[in-house]
DNA sequence: TTGTATGCGTTATCAT
DNA sequence: ATGATAACGCATACAA
């Protein structure tokens, strides 16, 4: 059971230990120039009372705390799961601990990260916002080292990690194109004139459409909604139920495109023969569904690693960097997935 | 751009307000008994000298973080990362920030949280071994507030939490049963004697087959191997290649559900008309899925719930708890999710 | 190779 | 209602 959380110090073992105070943070910092029988007598004296190091002071004394801060909308979405799960494997292998929060798509506590409220506790923050947006790009020029994710804000003062949006879009229907697929939906539009992923997409994907000569079909282009699955399945059954009959579908996330391809197979439309889906996002479940999903591959594990990597030249971790190097804005690459969705 | 941290200290802004260190303090304290008019001037010279607390001495002081730990297999595992979303969102109800660290299944880095490697820099552990079980059990009575989640440990010196594995199963063959299916699958057996969700369901499932009178056919049963898709569709077939004809699968998880499922349809069986199909976890997908994923809900969000609970009380957190309350075992409730892979 | 002394920025105890 | 001062536990000049 929890026993009641002891404190014993560097004192306490110093004394235990017939040596200085210095001797035992030498000691436990591992310094080398230490006469192995008083590395043995304060190693000896620090298991006998169960010493353990206090982080907070150290923190306190040097200034830092080995913490970074990952801000993500919400972990139960598949793409920041996995997001989440690559930062904190590569935070892990520079030394440095992760600590999650949620914004919930709540546009003030967007905003109170880049207030730095709640104390600076963290030593850089990787922040993926979607409500707080262009028109809030001075609020990026923060005091503390921050790295954004995501495509709500271009341009901010700050480093920057996202994905090629328009590029990948622009692959999804090139795809669809090259399999000779003429009346090409596409689902996830978002009505805001905010600069999103749903925004770049749609860009993508029309000068697609517009470099094969197939100019875009009102009837064939459905949104707005969450990108969730529901929405991929309600989008689907008002483009059919309008009688429009497109060969292929190109949906702006994985679980639009999940969604969407239920809702077919569950009409009796053949995917497919009938028509052929691709999703955007390539999460775990692509490779699974039924048909396996055709995606785009955004590079998640490269935008967590140059994400990371850039935090920690930002925070004075790394040797050659100079710290008025100006601000990056670095695009992870991307990858066509082809699966059974598109006739692999 | 991220500027040089500052280092604007309580004392900067006391002197720029010409009042006391203390006076500040109680300012940024919230302490009542204060004068309007030095109230006003020391936020004027916080507000223009961009003063902000330093966080980790308020730490040191009062020995607290404010910080948990949760320590899970991997975020990538949609279980826990809906999980993480649970347990995040509750610490920060009750004013706690969660710090995330994953083991990967790696007994060495699950014994180093025991150990509280790594430094003291959290409050209280909430800790979701897997190859730390029942032979460690002595190594659960540490000196530091902490919870235990899931099933690879029972009967530990600290609190647990943990959902009714047993029971769950036993739900999931009395439905198949109710349903008037005679010939059960079970897929996910482990033949590790160690104790698990994987035992503990079978032996729901087996007691539950027995009381309806049906013996385990082992041609029915199938296992081992990770919880993921691609070990459900691999078992599945195993079990229809051998020429066994199920009426019901009964998976110890969703993943392997959905997996099981895939490969049914792939090879034209009617779900749930030819095989009723039953899950455990009611993730997400299961909602999704092609035919939607019977499940059992194991109740997470009130796993994270009880758990953080339990955790803030360990942690002296709670008022009217008496610290040397015994250890808790806690089970959450579940709920029988009967959808389309059932015949809902 | 080891010890002494100081301060990191707070909060808390006592005064006043 | 506010001020002076002492910890909190550690790391690091600097000394020896």
């Amino acid at each position: 059971m929890a026993r009641a959380r002891e404190s014993v110090t560097m004192n306490d073992v110093a004394r235990a230990a017939g040596v200085s105070l210095k001797t035992v943070s030498n000691v436990v910092n591992g310094y080398r120039y230490l006469r192995p029988e008083t590395k043995a007598r304060v190693e000896a004296a620090i298991e006998s009372l169960g010493y353990r190091v206090n982080v907070t002071a150290r923190n306190l004394r040097q200034g830092r705390t080995g913490l970074i801060k990952l801000v993500v909308p919400e972990l139960r979405i598949p793409y920041f799961a996995e997001l989440a799960d690559s930062v904190v494997e590569v935070a892990d292998r520079r030394g440095l601990v992760v600590l999650l929060e949620q914004h919930r798509y709540d546009r003030e506590r967007e905003l109170a990260v880049l207030r730095a409220d709640g104390g600076q506790q963290v030593d850089g923050v990787l922040f993926s916002p979607v409500y707080v947006g262009q028109d809030d790009v001075e609020r990026f020029d923060v005091d503390f080292p921050l790295v954004l994710l995501g495509e709500s804000v271009f341009g901010a003062p700050c480093d920057h990690v996202s994905m090629r949006n328009v590029e990948g879009a622009r692959a999804q229907v090139e795809h669809m194109v090259a399999l000779g697929r003429r009346r090409i939906a596409l689902i996830g539009l978002n009505e805001s004139p905010r600069v999103s992923s749903a925004t770049l997409r749609y860009k993508g994907a029309t000068a697609a459409l517009a470099d094969a000569g197939m100019p875009v079909d009102p009837d064939l282009v459905e949104g707005p909604g969450p990108w969730l699955r529901p929405t991929g399945a309600r989008l689907m059954d008002r483009i059919l139920d309008r009688g429009a009959r497109p060969d292929a579908v190109v949906c702006f996330n994985d679980a639009l495109a999940l969604g969407a391809m239920h809702q077919l197979i569950k009409r009796g439309v053949k995917v497919p023969d009938d028509i052929a889906v691709i999703g955007f996002d390539n999460v775990e479940d692509a490779e699974y569904a039924q048909p396996t999903l055709s995606s785009i591959d955004p590079g998640r594990d490269q935008i967590a690693t140059l994400a990371v990597d850039m935090l920690c030249e930002r925070m004075g971790l790394v040797a050659g960097f100079a710290p008025e190097t100006a601000v990056r804005e670095i695009f992870a690459d991307f990858r066509l997935m082809a699966r059974e969705s598109t006739g692999a």
